[in-house]
DNA sequence: CCAGTTGTTCACGATTCATTGAACAACTGT
DNA sequence: ACAGTTGTTCAATGAATCGTGAACAACTGG
């Protein structure tokens, strides 16, 4: 094989590499957007989190193959959810993934799924009064008193289970639970500690 | 109080009922939204659930505000998840929720999340050995080879987690385990047994 | 000082998506 | 037989969303 041959395949080899790692970054996106994001933000985060050096959002752009404009504002959302940062301060510093998303996934628990989840208790509990104050009346043949009953206990189970989780920020609040739950803490203690 | 007024306050504290039962909808609806579904699903599923005797889709229709067209496709597709069935066989047999919507999560967890981390898994590993063959190469500056790894026991770890999870069809199957999985069984097993 | 690069902003298409209204078919009780 | 009600289908609409291109400002190195 001559030089030029082996300079050839290596390089190849290379864009191979490159179009694997996107097929990657495709499958976070797919992945986080049924999650309730874009899937603009989990191709952009993998990018990241596979590039050895830091990368401009130029080159976030040209890799992805979409306008500077897209990446600027999902790079900025992904800054204020703080999966990525710049190395250092300034307008031109090029950025990183933060491997360590338990503190997003912690905070989006105990933000947007409590209020949602507390929104119906709070409902359900203005219903359940009104209900009675309408059997006292001798109304009341239609709602299911019972099984309000049984969809507010529900959401008081959810919001302890919720509470249970994003207790676990650091792994050692896990110690003190069972082997399952441990387990269950290793997929994110295996984010915090990247390498 | 004469008659004509107890008859009236006891009609007006039904239609307040009625719109606290509505909220309930609303905000069963706003939650499973962020879940990928659309909020007229949970609506429907709410409204049918807290109604004390099976609904037609018109009445579904006209307590909701919405048209009939739209109750006639969501709720065929509430069937197909099987999270509402009609009481009988035939055409216009009324409607009833499904409870237990354990069977759901764990279909939707098997199917659609198992789906989309073996889509990552594997494309981790088909970029992880093309980045083995370009190493040989002398080539590869570019990408994290140990964080692809990383990834990639996540992936493994999430899968195994998945397994676990869909295994908890049964209260049963969750005997073996800790106290903390009851406790987060106990969220379904609620849902389990409605009344 | 200047040419090139980068990040940001914004108005504008393109596309997707939930919802509607209308028309039709199937069923109900009378 | 028929008048009313119900479920279904589908084209159309309106809104929301996504991504782009262009213009501009900030920074970089010669």
């Amino acid at each position: 094989m001559s030089v030029v041959d082996a300079e050839t395949s290596a390089k190849r080899a290379a864009d191979r590499l490159q179009s694997r790692v996107l097929r990657v970054a495709d499958s976070v996106g797919e992945f986080i957007e049924w999650w309730g994001f874009k899937s603009i933000h989990g191709r952009i985060w993998a990018l990241l989190a596979l590039h050895r050096t830091p990368m401009s959002q130029a080159e976030v752009a040209r890799a992805l193959g979409v306008s500077r404009a897209l990446v600027s504002s999902a790079i900025r959302e992904l800054e204020d959810w703080r999966l990525a940062r710049p190395t250092h301060d300034g307008r031109n510093a090029p950025w990183v993934a933060i491997i360590d998303v338990w503190p997003t996934i912690s905070d989006v628990l105990r933000s947007r799924e409590w209020m949602l989840v507390e929104a119906t208790r709070v409902a359900l509990e203005a219903a359940i009064e009104e209900a009675d104050i309408a059997r006292d009346l001798g109304e009341e043949v239609l709602w299911d008193v019972d099984r309000m009953r049984t969809l507010l206990r529900l959401t008081e189970t959810a919001q302890s289970l919720l509470r249970i989780l994003v207790g676990l920020r650091t792994p050692r609040a896990a110690e003190g639970m069972s082997d399952w739950v441990r387990k269950a803490t290793h997929v994110f203690r295996g984010l915090r500690r990247p390498s």
